[in-house]
DNA sequence: AACCCGAATACCGTATACAGTTTGAACCGA
DNA sequence: TCGGTTCAAACTGTATACGGTATTCGGGTT
């Protein structure tokens, strides 16, 4: 119950004091990269943010790293930038997404409570309406919102924060999508039949639904950025990052 | 390609100076955490690793709240600690154990390679010959090693890099269930016939038999820590770290 | 005009310093 | 002997400072 409780306000681990300047640094550079108000295109250097919040460069230095290391950036030699997903980055992604998230639904619609059901509504209202007045900025938030919410009714945090997090990855793209009126409709129909699976809390039809949503956005996805780098013709970055993203283990 | 050989030597992300004092300081105190060189019963203060690698508080400060980032220490308000898995946490752990690695396993079986395949033989060998010793401390060693191989072959990194880091996680209560001759039977038989699909290049018998290790894995952690648990009867710990860890999402 | 080379610059990584806060313990009273 | 109070030590988080390195820009050469 202390455990519900900590996973609704936001971000991935409290390290120490809540309140510090670098949680909320962090907090704050991960919400407009979420929001794509931060992308691919600006240059990332702590020591600019530093003056822009006030502080010293460290706190904004932990809270880049952080974000680094959680792959929301990449370093540079000079700087942090928004990584230029490649096609394999994409796929990538959505390898994982398809082994995690139908079970993560089917709990978070075995698992729902009033609140979240609440919450999953005004996020599906806000949906449609920014659907009807094609606001895309809306309708991104509104998508935010909406997986927040059945994400908090995953009782496993590990798996909610994992999934949270390469969710986040593609949403570089997901601006992208969302221009494209046909992608929208598939958006909004998954959205629907995912929201009705929860609230009649059927986990059987939850997972079904997130899965043929899921193969619906890596279509989209996919054709989406392969269409950005086509307009890119040459090739200047796509292989780039691809070599800073790489990880490994011991 | 650049990404396969990028994914052989250690750590998650490189984020900066790949020969910083924080990466290696970061490396050395992971590895020491997979060995259980580090238990939960060791308080870790920035000041004292600093001291013992002769640089300040900065490089060790970043390394071990890193370290905590990605779970494998918890931040308490006096320094960090290894958590205390709750029977809770080992559930979460091993759902999504469950649902990553038999896919994980098809996929290394398929694209598995000569020197991967060398490496898997070395490790088993190795495994082998611990067990006949009854050498704790090798067959972890051993176990390592064969994770390590076959997540070499798995050409998706992100993939990989989240098997790695729960498989980690749960390493403190590998010690104790190793310690257990019919535990130690169950994960021989599990690495050989693992070991066999892998060398025959069988993807469905690999997902299977990851699928059928990974339940006896689960069920034999269980068991452990629960043993761990009830012998330390009170319940002073199980429930505090568990707010610690408690991640969450926007 | 294109290219190469060197100096200035921008940025990173690490060290040192300091203030605020929590913890542990010693000390005192019952 | 035990409980409460105060004080010192310990540790964290942030600021400032400094050296090294890579990038970039300007000047000189072919």
């Amino acid at each position: 119950m202390a455990r519900r409780l900590s996973v609704q306000p936001d971000g991935p681990v409290r390290l120490a004091k809540p309140d510090s300047l670098s949680e909320r640094i962090y907090a704050d550079l991960r919400e407009r990269l979420q929001h794509c108000d931060i992308g691919p295109d600006d240059r990332i250097v702590d020591t600019e943010i530093a003056v822009a919040y006030g502080t010293s460069r460290m706190p904004v230095r932990e809270a880049l790293l952080r974000l680094a290391n959680e792959g929301y950036l990449v370093g540079t030699t000079r700087g942090f930038m928004v990584p230029r997903l490649s096609l394999e980055d994409i796929g990538d992604i959505f390898e994982v997404r398809r082994l995690l998230e139908p079970r993560a639904a089917a709990n978070a619609a075995r698992d729902l409570d009033a609140q979240t059901a609440k919450a999953l509504k005004a996020a599906i209202e806000e949906a449609r309406a920014a659907a009807r007045a094609d606001d895309v900025d809306r309708l991104i938030a509104a998508n935010i919102r909406f997986r927040a919410a059945w994400l908090g009714a995953v009782r496993n945090a590990r798996l909610a924060n994992t999934i949270a997090r390469f969710v986040d990855h593609v949403q570089t793209v997901r601006l992208g999508t969302l221009r494209d009126p046909v992608t929208r409709k598939v958006v909004a129909d998954g959205l629907e039949g995912l929201y009705d699976a929860f609230v009649r809390r059927d986990p059987v039809a939850a997972a079904d639904r997130m899965s043929t949503f899921m193969a619906a956005a890596e279509q989209a996805f996919f054709s989406v950025r392969k269409a950005e780098l086509e307009r890119e013709d040459g090739s200047p970055p796509p292989s780039s990052r691809n070599a800073a993203l790489a990880e490994d283990r011991a």
